[in-house]
DNA sequence: ATTATTGCAAAGACTTTGCAACTCC
DNA sequence: GGAGTTGCAAAGTCTTTGCAATAAT
């Protein structure tokens, strides 16, 4: 079900279906915490010890090129993946490194609508990424 | 003039006038390319070839922690400065790694509307940064 | 069978660190 | 004079690369 599906994306991108892709993409869709590289290999490593960094590296390239998942921006220069294509924005921790999706269709639309109107001299936007920094308010209360 | 503005810069943020903080921040004033940590080395070192590398990205690092300087956000995992501070955004070419200033109040203001009006559950904004990506249509206007 | 993909290990790029020497206030 | 900075070089972290071996179509 879910592993035909992570075939299927592969496939679809004109890629050779192998385990090591679907490892990688398996981790990636099964975590909402867009991991780092680091991370994603620590996961795919509990599953596949054998499979190697370089090539984990070069799949998370593949899949970026090709559009199956993204790059998260972050200030400090660690890639961070997500497999979430569809638009959305997120939310940056300032007090840790958490970042979360947060979908919002009034602010994709606001933005839409922002850049038909306002015509950009000599840049034609294809796309665009919204960062929203500031604190998760309630993780104290987890303590309680 | 300019020297003058820019220790005072140095000493509002509670930090000591040196050389190579000077050499530093006045680099990164007299360029509007974000550049990369690299960039600001070799333009530093030309005017002072005893400048350490270490010291350079030691500088930056203070200078982005008293909030003199900002980091830009990048794809791929290499920090870029920028020495305006007031809110502005970005523009990404898709085909180089240039990014450029963008400035429009409107575009800012819809975001401040939206913020102060949309509650995110569990999430304070302090901060946003938008990043538009896409082409430069006139890079072939050059030519002639 | 053919071509893409992987494993491995080494190299590369960028950044941080520790500490003695130095310099700004 | 004394705390804050710097220079230096070594180490650290993250990522890329080259190529023979392997696996997918």
């Amino acid at each position: 079900m879910k592993e035909k599906n992570i075939k299927q994306k592969i496939k679809d991108a004109g890629l050779r279906i192998t385990p090591q892709r679907i490892a990688v993409l398996e981790a990636l869709i099964n975590t909402n915490s867009h991991p780092t590289a680091d991370q994603i290999i620590e996961v795919v490593q509990k599953g596949h010890s054998n499979i190697a960094v370089g090539t984990i590296y070069n799949i998370l390239d593949t899949f970026v090129k090709l559009k199956i998942i993204t790059k998260v921006n972050t200030d400090n220069n660690i890639a961070r993946f997500d497999a979430i294509t569809e638009q959305h924005h997120h939310l940056y921790s300032i007090d840790d490194d958490k970042i979360e999706d947060y979908y919002d269709e009034k602010l994709t639309q606001l933005i839409d609508d922002y850049l038909k109107e306002s015509n950009i001299p000599n840049f034609r936007v294809t796309n665009y990424k919204i960062q929203l920094i500031g604190n998760f308010a309630d993780n104290d209360k987890k303590r309680f």
